[in-house]
DNA sequence: TAAAAAATTTAGACTAGGCTAAATTTTTTT
DNA sequence: AAAAAAATTTAGCCTAGTCTAAATTTTTTA
């Protein structure tokens, strides 16, 4: 049987929202993330639970079953996927592709995303530093550290970004700052928790400790 | 205001029901090929109705509005330039790409539609044949003819199919024939119109009535 | 040209997904 | 450990798109 558009994004936000422990995901933050209302998430659940997607009781929030899992893997697959097409191939900026992979991801033909997998190199990661699951749906969080976790002197590579919104990822094209560059943390300043740091060894630049906390690094 | 997938797929279609001459579509033709009933294509065609993308009197049939010929084209467009896409850049044939380009047809932003098109060089034509609508909404259909109408001895260019199925398409490709091919007509049986041909100036072989009616050339 | 057949529309119902308001359960505070 | 607050579910309703059965209109045929 098929799943809805509408339920694989259930899914796929379920497991966003569940993280890499896996713990329970509560109907409130599935109506934020969805854009819904509480009680429609109630009635979604309901029917994900019936078709064995997600483990579900009354008031105890929700995890994925391995079945359900497994559905949410695979469209993140193909969401990944698309956005490395749609950068690498189309020339969309990494802050232009969101959107247009949300609905892409959808697209039902498990020969398509393994042909377009082929087409593009078997890629590891998306344009943002995510990593694409394989085919076989193993999906391998890189433990990256996070830009407010790195000692002053340190070296770093940037390899992620937390957030993904458009106005963020501007922010950074804005200051140079891009996947794979190396950023050397110089100076904390202790009231505000700004960071001044430089990029590539070239000049160096103030960032708030709002960007740090979105940026992934990676000791070198 | 947008327009959903189911009526896009309707503007598709009665688009292509109507021909050349833009002529009226029947009720009963949509319930066909939108696989619904009848009753349910009277519901759709109010709305679109109301929404000025068709001309509709009870019981009269439909024809497009210019808004709704545009719509039309449109999806046109994005239909046969992701055919091509699937076929240039992924590697599938000609018989595989309908279904896929049905759904990727759907999904909405001009841009990528626009980086799409020039990612593939600008296509003038689909996997079949098909024109491909400009950016502006220009759809010149070519005047091909139909193999049926070529003299013996004549030589033609094979330039499209008017039947698109699967079933057709590999039919011809286990016969050699593909977009390009020079087709000279060596010979017509009386009884039942079935034809010997010469592909390529290579061997000849045995096409059915059925066959050189969906057969579309031009003269060289 | 009237009767029969075919095509089309109307009426009433259903499913997926979503909403508001009210009820219930769980959690947090005094 | 109550009372208050927050979270969640239930009840009842809505829209898009579809269906069947019945009614109506158009077309065909005798």
């Amino acid at each position: 049987m098929q799943n809805s558009f509408t339920e694989e994004n259930y899914l796929k936000i379920i497991h966003a929202l569940s993280g890499r422990d896996g713990g329970e995901v509560s109907t409130n933050a599935l109506a934020e993330s969805t854009a819904t209302r509480a009680a429609s998430v109630t009635d979604m659940l309901r029917k994900l639970a019936e078709k064995g997607l997600i483990n579900y009781k009354k008031y105890q929030g929700v995890t994925l079953t391995e079945q359900g899992e497994k559905v949410a893997i695979k469209v993140i697959r193909k969401h990944r996927l698309w956005e490395v097409f749609l950068v690498e191939k189309l020339g969309f900026g990494w802050d232009e592709v969101h959107d247009i992979a949300e609905e892409l991801e959808h697209i039902p033909s498990e020969v398509l995303v393994e042909k377009l997998d082929t087409f593009l190199g078997h890629p590891k990661f998306d344009p943002h530093g995510d990593p694409i699951p394989d085919a076989k749906g193993n999906l391998t969080e890189p433990d990256y550290k996070v830009l407010t976790d790195v000692q002053i002197g340190e070296k770093v590579r940037m390899m992620g970004v937390l957030d993904h919104a458009p106005s963020f990822l501007q922010h950074l094209d804005r200051s140079g700052i891009k996947l794979g560059s190396i950023i050397q943390v110089k100076e904390i300043n202790e009231y505000d928790k700004s960071a001044s740091v430089q990029i590539d060894g070239g000049e160096s630049l103030f960032i708030s400790l709002e960007v740090s906390k979105n940026l992934l690094v990676q000791r070198r």
